[in-house]
DNA sequence: CGAATTTGACCGGCGC
DNA sequence: GCGCCGGTCAAATTCG
């Protein structure tokens, strides 16, 4: 376990199967508002159309522990922050983290450790499918590096 | 003015 | 069936 410099192992073509990506795009969130008229703000009544379930499949998820004092790790993408809730048994709250790339649905997810809180633990969701244009020479020293499966 | 962030509400699954 | 937990969206606000 030596620290070369900082290189991460992205799941770009680590992974066995490549397939586990869509192969059409059934996958899009057309959660629009079109109706103006709705008084309620939140979800239209004449929606849910939203193809959720049946495909459970869910995308590789790639994990690693990092040692820094900030939460936002530059790797080279840029991440709009849509949401942040505070997970039980840690005082610290969880944020999540997408993707701005036009096309890139790739979420991260961002945790300190509770006790620890100089360990960060960041969880990467899917794969992003452009090249980074920034040096990610950021990094701090990986702690852990893990490979979550999906179920199935 | 636009983009990113913030914060609260709601949804969906799971446990009891 | 209800409550809890985790995850996401969406409107408002702030920063650049």
């Amino acid at each position: 376990m030596e620290d070369r410099s900082c290189q991460v192992l992205f799941p770009s073509s680590s992974c066995s199967s490549v397939d586990h990506r869509l192969s059409g795009d059934q996958t899009q969130c057309a959660t629009q508002i079109n109706n103006t008229s709705s008084a309620l703000p939140h979800h239209n009544t004449t929606e849910g159309k939203k193809h959720k379930s049946k495909n459970k499949e869910r995308e590789a998820r790639f994990a690693f522990q990092t040692r820094s004092q900030v939460d936002i790790l530059d790797d080279g993408y840029r991440w709009r922050k849509y949401g942040q809730k505070a997970v039980t048994n840690n005082p610290f709250p969880r944020s999540y983290y997408k993707c701005t790339e036009k096309g890139c649905r790739v979420k991260k997810q961002v945790q300190r450790l509770s006790g620890d809180e100089g360990v960060v633990v960041t969880t990467y969701q899917g794969v992003h499918t452009h090249p980074v244009d920034k040096p990610s020479d950021n990094f701090h020293h990986i702690l852990t590096q893990m490979h979550i499966f999906p179920p199935f």
